[in-house]
DNA sequence: GTTTTAAAAAGTGTCGACAATTATGGCGTT
DNA sequence: AACGCCATAATTGTCGACACTTTTTAAAAC
C-alpha cells in the first residue's frame, strides 16, 4: 500500500499493532497534537497492560511523534509552523543527498520502475479528480522510491523510518494540498531523468530545489496570512 | 564534559543509568559489536529486572546501536566499512546543512565562543602531545557547536542524539586517529570564518568538503590495505 | 548416516502488583 | 484574597511471574 512504510516490517506482536493504531491516530489527529498521554487510560482503551502500551510508546518516541519526560509522562509533539520549516530543511539536505546517491546506486530496473510510476501518475493527473491522489500518496511514493534507491541504510532509516511519519502528520493536520501539483510533476520528471543520466550532482540540486520550493511555498502562504 | 551529549538530559531513572553504562560499553567495545544480547544475563549483571533492562535497550535502539527482531532478540550493530561510509554520507548532507543554518542563526555570542574554543585547540595543538586531544574530543566539540548553532531541533536531535553515538563507536573500534589533524584544524578555522561572515552557502560547502575529505581519507586507506 | 519429528530448554512478550515520584486539593496563615 | 504547606490521589518506574515463540536437543524413521 502506498502509505505503508518501506522500512517497517509486519507487526507481529501486540505492541506493534497498538503502535500502528496510535501512529495513525496521532497522524490524523484523533489523538491531538500536544495532548498529554495517560498510560492507564490508553492501556484500558486498547485493552492491554501498561507494559505493552509503554513498549508501543517507545516506538512512537523513536519516530519523534511523542516526547517523554522522566517521572512526568509523555506528550504528543506540537505541530508548529517553525517545526514544519525545520523538517523541510532536514529533508532538503537528506533527500538531496539521497537523490545524489540514487543516481549513483540505483539499478536499471529501479529506474524503469520509477519511470513507470511517473507515467501512472501522469495518467491519474489527466483524470483531474486524481490530482489529490497524486499530491498525497503519489508524491510520497516518488520520494520513497528515490530514498530507497540511494541504497544507503542510514538515509533510509532516518527518512522513511522516522521523519516521514512527521511529514504525514503535518500534511494531515495542516490540510496541505498545495497548488503545486502540476509543477511538482514536472520537477519529478526532471529528477528521474537526472538519475537515469547518472548525474548525481544535478539530481541532488534538482531535489533540493524541489523541496525548497515547497518550503518557500509555505513560507509565502504564512506571510500572506499575517 | 566534552564527550557528553548536549541533547541528553541528566539520567534520573535507573533505566537511564543502565542505558548510559551500556552505551559506553558498546561504544568502546566492551560489549562486542555484532554480539547477541541476552536479556536475562544482562539483567542479572546490572542487578535489575528485565523490564528495566528492556527500557534501556529501547533507548539503545533509538540510537541505532542495537537492532531488535520480534520474538528473537537484540544484537549490537556490526561495524563495517560500508556502514562507516554510509554514515559519512549522511553527515556530509546533514552537517553541511547545519553549517548553512548556523551561518544564518548563530548568535554573536555563540560565534565568539566558537572562536575561543578554536584558539584553545590551537594552543593544545602547539603542545604536540595535545594533538590526540584535539583529534578526538576537540573535533567532536567543534562539530557539536556547529550543529547546536543551527538552532534547528530536528538537525540537533538526529545528529547529536543518535548519529554521533555511532560515530564515536566507529572511532573507538576502528582506532581512527587520522593524520588529518593539522589540515582539519585549518578547515575548522575557515568554516568558522564563513559562519562569522554569515555566508551560509560557503559555510555549507566548506563543511561538506571537510567531511568528504575525511571520508575519502578512509576510502584511500581501505584501498591501500587491499 | 542423514533427515524428520517431537519434546525440552531457553528466551522474548505480556501481565498485574508494588514502590517511588509527581500532581491535586484543602487547610491555615499572612 | 493570595500564597505556601501538607495530606491525599493519581501517575510513572520497577519488579517478579506467567504465556507464548524460538531454538536446541534427542529420539525415531528412513
Amino acid at each position: 500500500m502506498a502509505l505503508d512504510n518501506p522500512t517497517t516490517q509486519a507487526a507481529v506482536t501486540t505492541a506493534d499493532k497498538v503502535f500502528e493504531q496510535m501512529l495513525h491516530a496521532i497522524v490524523n489527529g484523533t489523538i491531538k497534537a500536544g495532548s498529554k498521554i495517560s498510560e492507564p487510560e490508553l492501556a484500558k482503551n486498547y485493552q492491554i497492560s501498561r507494559s505493552t502500551l509503554r513498549e508501543a510508546l517507545n516506538r512512537l518516541e523513536k519516530c519523534h511523534l511523542i516526547e517523554r519526560k522522566a517521572n512526568v509522562g509523555s506528550r504528543v509533539v506540537e505541530c508548529s509552523i517553525a517545526g514544519l520549516l525545520e523538517i523541510y530543511v532536514v529533508r532538503e539536505a537528506l533527500e538531496g543527498m539521497a537523490c545524489r546517491q540514487a543516481a549513483m546506486n540505483m539499478t536499471e530496473d529501479e529506474i524503469i520502475e520509477m519511470r513507470a510510476m511517473l507515467k501512472q501518475h501522469a495518467s491519474a493527473k489527466a483524470l483531474r479528480d486524481g490530482i489529490s491522489y497524486y499530491q498525497e500518496e503519489g508524491d510520497l511514493d516518488f520520494h520513497y522510491k528515490v530514498i530507497l534507491g540511494s541504497h544507503n541504510q542510514q538515509l533510509i532509516n532516518i527518512l522513511c523510518g522516522q521523519l516521514y511519519h512527521l511529514v504525514r502528520m503535518y500534511r494531515c493536520q495542516f490540510g496541505m494540498n498545495s497548488p503545486r501539483a502540476t509543477k511538482a510533476f514536472d520537477e519529478h520528471s526532471r529528477i528521474i531523468e537526472a538519475i537515469a543520466d547518472r548525474d548525481g550532482e544535478l539530481a541532488e540540486m534538482l531535489m533540493r530545489r524541489h523541496i525548497a520550493a515547497s518550503r518557500q511555498n509555505i513560507e509565502k502562504k504564512i506571510a500572506l496570512q499575517q
